[in-house]
DNA sequence: TCGGTATTTTGCTTCTTAGCGAAATACGGA
DNA sequence: TCCGTATTTCGCTAAGAAGCAAAATACCGA
């Protein structure tokens, strides 16, 4: 679950995440939004999918990959808890 | 606000951030709470004031930290809400 | 003013990570 | 089978970050 924290704390990934928000795309197709080379973008995805927030679909020669929105809510959700915030705030008497 | 990223991606200073959210410590009452030298832990502090996520109050010669709940709070959902998570999920028909 | 305590700053070393080009792998079509 | 496309793996370099010991800073009390 760590791997989440470190997937997310670089930009290049969380852009690469909000990419994949709208839809699901190859890895060239991601690539082309940034000014990257394809090797440092393909990093980039093996972080992703190892904290399992990025799911691939090979078909063929391309690779397809789509969010893995559950893990990443999980992720926001359990850290949200583990502070015990987003919950309703004490009520002023 | 890239600087919250960053620092919730130590595991330190992820434990340094739950301690808080207890009840707020000097610099050396955290310390205590790690097996890392104090110039380290001053490290860690000095990245999580730069985040805003917590904020330092001096009384004669030692240092409070407090959580700033609001800056992580904040943070965290703009992350959700930047991948449109934690809104109820689309009814199935 | 001197000594002691709390914390940070400084100057390192080491490890990790992001970046690249070039080579390797895998697949589909001609 | 051979070629072209898509992607990853393989070295490598450079930048960043975490760790420490030692020194600096700041404050308090005697």
């Amino acid at each position: 679950m760590s791997e989440v924290y470190r997937a997310l704390a670089d930009p290049s990934r969380r852009k690469i995440l909000q990419l994949l928000r709208e839809k699901e795309m190859t890895a060239g197709e991601i690539a082309s939004h940034f000014d990257l080379a394809k090797p440092t973008l393909s990093g980039h995805f093996a972080v992703l999918r190892e904290a399992g927030l990025v799911a691939p679909e090979k078909v063929g020669t391309t690779i397809t990959y789509r969010l893995n929105v559950s893990v990443l809510e999980e992720a926001l959700l359990a850290l949200m808890d583990g502070f015990k915030l987003g919950q309703s705030k004490e009520k002023l008497p």
